[in-house]
DNA sequence: TTGTAGGCGTTATCAT
DNA sequence: ATGATAACGCCTACAA
């Protein structure tokens, strides 16, 4: 056969080169690499010609080998503790449009909050070489922050949960947040107001704790230890907190998050209770289910998707140099729906 | 300074590379390289020695120069409709899960359904040279797979949405999933049961109202084809089309998925209806909030991660140049909870 | 057991 | 306007 002469021989996964373009053109490599980078130092019409037969023989260029010699992979790392989590995949959604956008390209890592795992990650984003990571919600900062760091590329927090923050982030304002829920419960005439919390979340949860007790405090209402429990952010354990909670007879309660509410929902209707006749309940995030449990939802919004869209357009900036330390606070907003009322007895 | 000698002479992001240990262990490049994946050709003494060295200089192998020798760069390209998304999420997790354990790194890809979007992504994958790829939820099938398939690496699609399935595949069975729903449905007396689907679902929303009407005929109950009607799969287009169901009396509903459902339910409460009394629902999916809806949801239940460590670890069978056809099909589940009850009236 | 040499597919810097 | 040539960091014959 005299399909040969290409200096890729491999049998299976062949994919042209810039040489293979050349030879077919009659021309340089070195012109191919211009002629595809439409570099106006080559001949419109040699141009014309490369880029036809380039589209023709199904040219891709080689994104490795131009990392390798650009030491520029257009590529950045996205650490997520759980991907299976509305609150994040929404995040996720915001910066991967805005990466894609840009031209970026994005490796996915779901750390399980496993420190291993972690450890994995870190590795691997090392090894290839991204130009720039992202971590959500990240729980161990400290555990590997000093890894990443050690990488010499620009890493961007988004909601850390780690006291101490780490150079440059984006956070929603987590104390002004659970003030606006603790207030409006306040407004309504809640005196017995609990907070479900997350053990798990570490800075994030002490800080809504702190707008929780704040908003108390504010408005001359004693704190009752026995009203403040914890879960793990998760329905199942909102359920079982606020079963514990119910003896104390709360007439609301100020939930970590919405998934925590959705379990607290559940308790309380499963004890024949009202929401909110008999338990105002307030969550936070906002995430897509909010506007459709039983009933609806009040809950602290946080924009989410333009939460992802700001870390990346952010990380862009330090990726091309920006020395300034970025850290955003975003605004938490309070969205009144369906799920507290006047207390009444 | 006398710092150099290095080959590496760039300012900022600099980490070292098999040269600059070779230089510290005064031993040629070749044996760094045998040195750092434990051949057994290098004198134990000396892998140790070299290792050590490479350890304390924080050396980190180049997956991209690794990538450009070898061919094979480990990596592979998911592509999903929307990440935010629970089904999706799920089904991602557990794709990343078994891929971060073969040793393979993930690009993740959000088409966000929209076919311009689709292309990039296409495109940005055959540039990183993935190993292979995976596709879940796939609307516009027949729109990018040729381009993919010109890539000539293995591509599996876990719950196609395209008729003329494209051949690897891991596929929930749709058909017997909601013929699954309507048997219950019917065991409980119900006669007026209605489906709503999703209107992008394709083949899914074909096959899944296959089993609908099937399990009808089996039963010899008349299809009431007003009782057919169509959302998108999330919850306001559920509660709309609950909404515009509910002066044709249904006393029960099968929807497309647990988020429609989540819409279903809300628009039937808001009507002064209760669930399962007056109607029984069912959804499809189960997603981690069914346990927790106003009454905890009967639905049927993917084995989402399940069905994402299946799908990775078929790839990774693909990867390995296995060469049958590989074609999933997952059983569904019914789990019932308290959503649905006998016909009363 | 170790070293030498060549090449993977680009970009970039020289010449011409 | 184009062509040589040399990296980029790694792997892998082939030699020694």
């Amino acid at each position: 056969m005299s399909d040969e002469g290409s200096s890729n021989h491999k049998k299976h996964v062949w994919s042209p080169s810039i040489k293979d373009i050349a030879r077919m053109a009659k021309v340089s490599h070195s012109t191919v690499s211009r002629a595809l980078q439409n570099s106006p130092l080559v001949k419109h019409k040699t141009g014309e010609k490369i880029r036809k037969i380039a589209r023709e023989s199904g040219y891709r260029p080689s994104a490795v080998a131009r990392g390798l010699v650009t030491r520029k992979t257009r590529t950045i790392g996205l650490v997520v503790t759980t991907i299976a989590d509305p609150f994040t995949s929404e995040v996720v959604s915001g910066i991967y449009q805005s990466a894609s956008e840009r031209g970026y390209s994005v490796f996915l890592a779901d750390s399980g909050a496993d420190p291993e795992r972690e450890e994995r990650v870190v590795q691997s984003f090392a090894e290839q070489r991204v130009d720039g990571i992202v971590v959500t919600s990240s729980r161990v900062g400290n555990l590997y922050l000093p890894l990443l760091s050690e990488m010499r590329v620009p890493i961007l927090l988004v909601n850390d949960q780690h006291p101490g923050a780490f150079v440059h982030s984006v956070a929603i304002k987590n104390f002004a947040g659970m003030c606006l829920a603790a207030n409006h419960l306040i407004e309504l005439g809640h005196t017995r107001i609990a907070y479900i919390g997350d053990s798990s979340g570490y800075k994030t949860d002490e800080e809504r704790l702190g707008g929780y007790r704040a908003a108390h405090e504010a408005a001359g209402i004693p704190l009752i230890e026995e009203l403040i429990v914890r879960g793990d952010g998760k329905p199942a354990q909102g359920m079982l907190a606020m079963e514990k909670l119910l003896p104390a007879h709360p007439t609301a309660v100020c939930c970590y998050n919405d998934r925590t509410a959705l379990g607290a929902l559940r308790a309380i209707h499963s004890h024949g209770l009202r929401v909110p006749e008999d338990i105002s309940v307030v969550g936070f995030d906002d995430i897509f289910l909010a506007p459709y449990t039983e009933p609806p939802l009040t809950t602290v919004r946080q924009p989410m998707r333009k939460m992802g869209l700001l870390a990346m357009e952010s990380l862009a900036r330090l990726m091309s140099g920006e020395e300034s330390e970025i850290r955003i606070e975003i605004e938490p907003e309070l969205v009144l729906r369906e799920s507290t009322a006047r207390r009444t007895e």
